[in-house]
DNA sequence: CGTAAACTGTGAAGCGGTAGACGGGTCAAT
DNA sequence: ATTGACCCGTCTACCGCTTCACAGTTTACG
């Protein structure tokens, strides 16, 4: 493509001057990681730097930056690093029988996790009947998203999520909580609108 | 609280003779854990062993595997063992702001392992369409939604989901698995409709 | 050109919550 | 008293990093 040039080495020091290339930070900086993170992605060979200058920085290149591109998003999508080396090596139906475990995976995690929310209202619906407050569950709940600081963004985007995604799924819990059925239409009215009208971000 | 009194008093000899006590590993298989868990509660104190024999062996009384009951249920419920320690120690309305924070995270890490499924079924799409090889049939795409512990609604949710973005993509990505025209356009049916997926299945 | 700041390397230890192996001491039954 | 089952404390490993410490290198600015 280009010119020759006079030998094989004289081509890897054109490379080197004309190619981009990052130093760790840079890379690390680029995807919002830490340079340790690719320290180790170095050290356990997922992605091992392209060369080192003459005093022994490591350099990447643009193949190294489509590489950790890809590492990024399968990591995003919570494969192991493990399995990331695996989905970097092969191509074809290995690839998606890994993906496909972690999605079983993230599925019976999911699981796990509304099964935990279930043992903790339960023990937040007890710690408020043992508690005094006669004004039952709906009182309890109020007091928890408030007492969380969480009041607003977040428990707002979590309903609007829910509400979006399994409404129906989001009227049974609401509802699973003694909340009643009116309040439950205001919630879940507000969390169609999407912008919640008592919040702004 | 004095415990683990020293020595060669008769008071301790007569509980030891009455009271029933647990050796570790006993108290491990009555809560289906490793011996290695109840050494590591006790290394943290988190369930330090009431006493200890004469050879060293530690002793769990009957109020140590009540208060590993707790520990049990609260770890069921994804609490950090730190968070347990404070629920154990306290009383009241600190303990609701504890699980409380607990039911936040586990409501935040289900969106997230949403998303991350999201991202994978992408990635499967992706890999089906560029390969042209149907490694996914009908039959792998159920069992995987299934073993993922997907339910009916979510299912129907999640082809909702599909139906709504791109319904040609749906379409195709259904024939893809070599289901029929017909149960294809049932699927498509009750996807554009929203609800009443739920008496089917 | 000098200096300071920002970078680089290596190696090791640490986190949580276990699991498991090790070498050796102790118990219950014979 | 001798088995064999149990138990002891200690150690290492796992994941995916992060943090530390310390020494050499490059870069920016004056």
């Amino acid at each position: 493509m280009h010119r020759g040039g006079g030998g094989a080495s004289a081509t890897a020091s054109f490379y080197k001057k004309v190619m981009k290339t990052y130093t760790i930070s840079k890379l690390a900086r680029a995807f919002e990681l830490s340079r340790s993170t690719l320290l180790y992605y170095d050290r356990i060979e997922l992605l091992p730097a392209s060369g080192r200058t003459a005093s022994g920085y490591r350099t990447y290149t643009a193949t190294d930056y489509r590489r950790l591109e890809r590492i990024c998003t399968f990591r995003q999508a919570g494969l192991a690093l493990e399995d990331i080396r695996i989905l970097l090596s092969s191509r074809g139906s290995s690839c998606a029988q890994v993906i496909e475990k972690r999605f079983r995976e993230a599925g019976q995690q999911i699981l796990d996790l509304r099964n935990k929310q279930r043992l903790l209202s339960g023990m937040l619906k007890k710690l408020a009947s043992d508690d005094s407050t006669p004004t039952v569950d709906k009182k309890m709940w109020i007091e928890m998203l408030q007492a969380a600081g969480v009041a607003d963004r977040s428990m707002s985007c979590w309903h609007r999520e829910f509400e979006r995604r399994a409404p129906d799924a989001h009227h049974e819990f609401l509802a699973s909580l003694g909340i009643s059925e009116e309040e439950i239409r205001q919630i879940r009215g507000w969390s169609r609108k999407g912008k919640a009208a008592r919040d702004q971000d």
